[in-house]
DNA sequence: CATAAGAGCGACCTCTTGGTTGCTCATTAC
DNA sequence: GTAATGAGCAACCAAGAGGTCGCTCTTATG
């Protein structure tokens, strides 16, 4: 019984959105949407960083299970978690459609 | 012309996710969400966080267009602006759809 | 086997973040 | 008019983030 997409509450997602408050961070992720899973030092190519740098944001990137990885050798191959994304989407929709909902609301009672 | 509403790119999203990772401004949204604008000194009842505290993350909210103020009187009243947050919603719609839509091509091939 | 390639680990540095306190200013209430 | 309330501003602080370099380890490749 897996608990990998259960719903996000303020605690859990706040990491999952700072782990996408970085630009460089959400460039791997859009690296890693565009076609297959990478190993480090070709996500570090024209990344203008260090190989380690982008390490560390790739650890980021796991820690928040926006990403996953796997050892194929001597590389580590990083694949993004569309799901993960899904769950940030939806966090943000709710918190827009309750808003929308007040104002709704609101204006009905405004209305009589 | 407003040019409020067009999409975010990996440049202009990184500061609203980064404005929306922290658990304390998630608070202050999930207040806001709830209902009417808010004052500070509200906003700050019950969040564990001196007036200026509230205040600074306020600011940042307000920066990335999260929240809008208004001075009315002695108080600022802050409305949390829902169609930011479809903006940030739809960049990991777009970020996932691509994904989904990569590994869907890929596994098509493999059929083959 | 020797070497190259991919990655991990630790030390280090600087700038930013999240938070505080203290004081001042403006507006409302008494 | 005086007090109380709401907010702004500046200084300060500790901890974390983002980045580097240097060295080691492991896994191919020739």
């Amino acid at each position: 019984m897996s608990r990998r997409t259960r719903e996000l509450n303020a605690t859990t997602a706040a990491p999952v959105f700072a782990a996408l408050g970085d630009r460089k961070r959400l460039a791997l992720l859009a690296r890693l949407a565009n076609g297959q899973p990478q190993s480090i030092v070709q996500l570090t190519r024209g990344m203008g960083l260090s190989r380690q740098g982008v390490t560390k944001h790739l650890t980021i990137l796991e820690q928040t299970r926006l990403v996953t990885s796997e050892r194929v050798g001597r590389e580590i191959r990083f694949t993004l978690q569309s799901n993960r994304l899904g769950e940030a989407k939806r966090y943000l929709e709710r918190a827009s459609q309750q808003w929308d909902d007040a104002i709704g609301r609101l204006q009905k009672l405004v209305e009589k």
